[in-house]
This record gives C-alpha cells, structure tokens and sequence, in this order.
DNA sequence: TGTACATCAGTGAACGCGCGTTCACTGATGTAC
DNA sequence: TGTACATCAGTGAACGCGCGTTCACTGATGTAC
C-alpha cells in the first residue's frame, strides 16, 4: 500500500466508477475485473476484497442503475407541470428515456441477466421499486378515468415496451440514419405524449 | 477428412446452425468459435475455410436473421384478414414480436452491433429490408387518412420502439411474473392492436 | 481405363494472450494497556 | 508516551483455462489427357 490513491473507503465506489468508465471504452462484453482494477489504479486481486467477484460487482452496479432510474423518473415528475395521472405516466416514460440515454452503460447492464446474480435481494428490489412507479402511475390513470376500456396491464406493458424498445434503439445507435429529429431526450418527449395522448382515453369519456 | 460428417457445401450452413445451437446453451457473450466448430463436429480451425472470421460468421448469422424478419414479417401479412394499411401495420408488429421469440438467438445476435462486421453490405441491406417494410406499411397508413395529424417519422419510430421493447422484455424473462396472459404471441397480438387502434387516426377523420 | 496433376476442405499443433480466482504476504492503521 | 498486538486493505505471483488465429500438412475429389 505505498503509492496508496485511496482513503479508506474509497476504493468500492472508485471501482464502480471504473466499471462504467470500462464500458464506455470498451462495451459491456468485453469487460474484465482486470481491466476495472487497472483502471482503478489497483492490483487485480483488489476488487476482490469488496466484491465477491465478477458478477457480484456488476450486480451492484446494476442496483444502483436501477436506483438512478427511480431518481431520474422522480426528478421528470417533479418537473411536470401537471400532477394529473396522464402527465405523471409520460414524465415516467421521459425519466426511463432519459436515464438511458444519460447512462447507456448502467442501462445495457441492467439488462445482461445472465452477467448478473439474479438471485440477489437488493437487485431485485431496486428493479421492483423502478416497476412500482410505472404500475402506480398507471393505476392513478385508471382511477382518473382514462383507462375505460383498456386492461391496466396490457397499458403497463405497452408504456414500459414502448420506452423500453426507445431507449435500446437510441442506445445501439440503428435510429439516427432513420429520423431527422436529432435530439435524443426530445424523441422520448414526443414518443412519451404520443402514448399518453392517443392510448389513454379522454378524461370522462 | 477421416470421419467426414458433412458433404461438400454442407458445413457453411452446419456452421451456422451450431451457431444458433451454442447461443441457446451459453449465451451469445460467451459464445466461442471454438465450440461452434465442436458442436458442428469439425476442428477449430475448420470455421476459417468458409468465415473470414469469428465477427465474419456472426454477421452472417444476423444477415439471415434479417431475412427471415422478412419472410416472418411477410407471413403475418398474408395470414392478416384485411389488406389495408392499419391491419397490415399490426401484422409487421406480429411479425416482429414473433420471429424474435420463435428466434430469440438471432434476434439478440442482430443488436450485438459490437460484434458484428456493421460495414458489411449483405447486413446493411437486409437491415435496410426490414426496415423499409415498416415505413411502407406507415406510408400507407398515411395515405389512407389514418395520420391526420400525426408525423409518420414519429408513427414508424414509435411502432418500431413498442415491438422492439415487448420483444426485447419478453426475451430476457423479466415479463412472465408481471403479467396474467402467458402465452407471449398473444401479448404481441395485443399490444400490436391496441398500437394499431388508439394511436392511428380514424379512416375518414 | 489409367495416370498425373491441381484444387481445396479440413486437420491439429502451436502461438501468444488475457482472463477470474486464489493465497501467502506486506505494511499501514487502530486498539488495549 | 510507548509498546504489543490484532485487524484488514491491497499486493503480486501463481494457477489453470479457453480463446482467436495461423499454418504446414493430409488426403479426398475433380480434371486433363
């Protein structure tokens, strides 16, 4: 521990951060532990000593994803102008878009199950309070009215799939070539209004 | 060439269904050359005679996935009982939705962009196939009056996004627990009719 | 029908590489007295 | 204030592994005459 670069403490957040750093420069496939620990200014065996191993690294940076993601989808409702159900539902698909985009490397990770200990608890909670917002939102919809006629659930999914799918497309970069607006977070604003505007129904319909 | 197991010009496309067979058992980040070469029953080196290399075998891997895209595509819109525009933009969701879970190998192999030569022609161009068969479909929509008001860029994009997560979330399993209806083909057939009925515009509007 | 030759698909040994994980160790820091 | 000890984060050598790619080769098949 001679040319120590870390406080005590510091190293399992500085190797977090050297996981995504390590993505963003060479994909979520080719990541190694090695190449985290260099980038981290440690020895290899280092992570070892805070995480169990390679998956169970990943798994915590996952979790946190998914807790940025609630952060990110509360910050889009709070900037909201209305309250209503509706609003709510398209400030929740802004917020899952926008947290993509800003953070593809969390986000492609969030998704590489077999890369990740499924099993773990505080991943699967994370995931499940990200879920919640969505279903909740829908559920005021449904009590304000504008889900006559429509199964709560299949509008769950449609919301989720519809950002979803955005999110992995603006990501992989296949959408660019194929659309003139540029600006990645004013796609998910318009996607977001199109659901909300023409799948939900009139309010008192 | 002892115990030859194939004949002339059988080993290319043996290849390529070991491929296919080595994804279903590991996964497509850990899949090797090595063991598509095993599971086809020839040597290691055997794949280099007929791919430039291991990105050369994938991307025709996914060049074919492309194609059947298309054809699965083309079924769903010769099987759908009307012809005009709206009916056969559901069928191109079915379609999607479908090849991707009756191929989930392909259809995750075909977004793996790192992996694949993305400047070879032959996947450019049947990408390109693909695609167009959604703008076309949107196009007629449009000339048919089911877009008042609405930009067919941003129609296409949506529809593309919506089929594209269902598919994706369905593929990785984190779906089955969310949701009643089981059978994933029903969800596609769903989520495609309500796309089809609530976001386009009524004929004659 | 037989011989000589060219072609070419597939073999298998060899290469060098980076990987994840383990583990005896070092040495700094904190605690007890 | 000083000493002895325990703790523990991080080191770095070592392990065994599977990988992609190369390449001299073998031997089967097709072609020319």
């Amino acid at each position: 521990m001679l040319g120590m670069r870390w406080q005590q403490g510091e190293l399992p957040p500085a190797l977090l951060a050297a996981v995504e750093e390590a993505i963003r420069a060479r994909g979520v496939s080719s990541l190694s532990l090695r190449d985290v620990a260099r980038r981290a200014g440690v020895s290899h065996g280092a992570p070892a000593h805070h995480f169990r191993n390679k998956s169970g690294l990943l798994t915590v940076f996952a979790t946190q994803g998914y807790e940025q993601l609630v952060d990110m989808i509360g910050l889009e409702i709070e900037r909201s102008t209305s309250a209503d159900g509706a609003a709510t539902l398209a400030a929740v698909g802004r917020g899952y878009v926008r947290f993509a985009i800003e953070n593809p490397e969390r986000f492609e990770t969030m998704f590489r199950l077999d890369a990740l200990d499924v099993g773990d608890a505080a991943f699967n909670a994370a995931s499940e309070r990200a879920y919640s917002m969505l279903v909740v939102t829908v559920e005021a919809c449904r009590h304000e009215g504008r889900l006559e006629g429509l199964d709560a659930q299949l509008v769950s999914l449609a919301a989720w799939s519809l950002v979803h799918g955005l999110a992995t497309l603006l990501i992989s970069g296949r959408i660019a070539d194929r659309i003139d607006e540029k600006d990645p977070y004013q796609l998910a604003v318009q996607v977001s209004q199109l659901f909300v505007e023409r799948v939900l129904t009139r309010p008192g319909e």
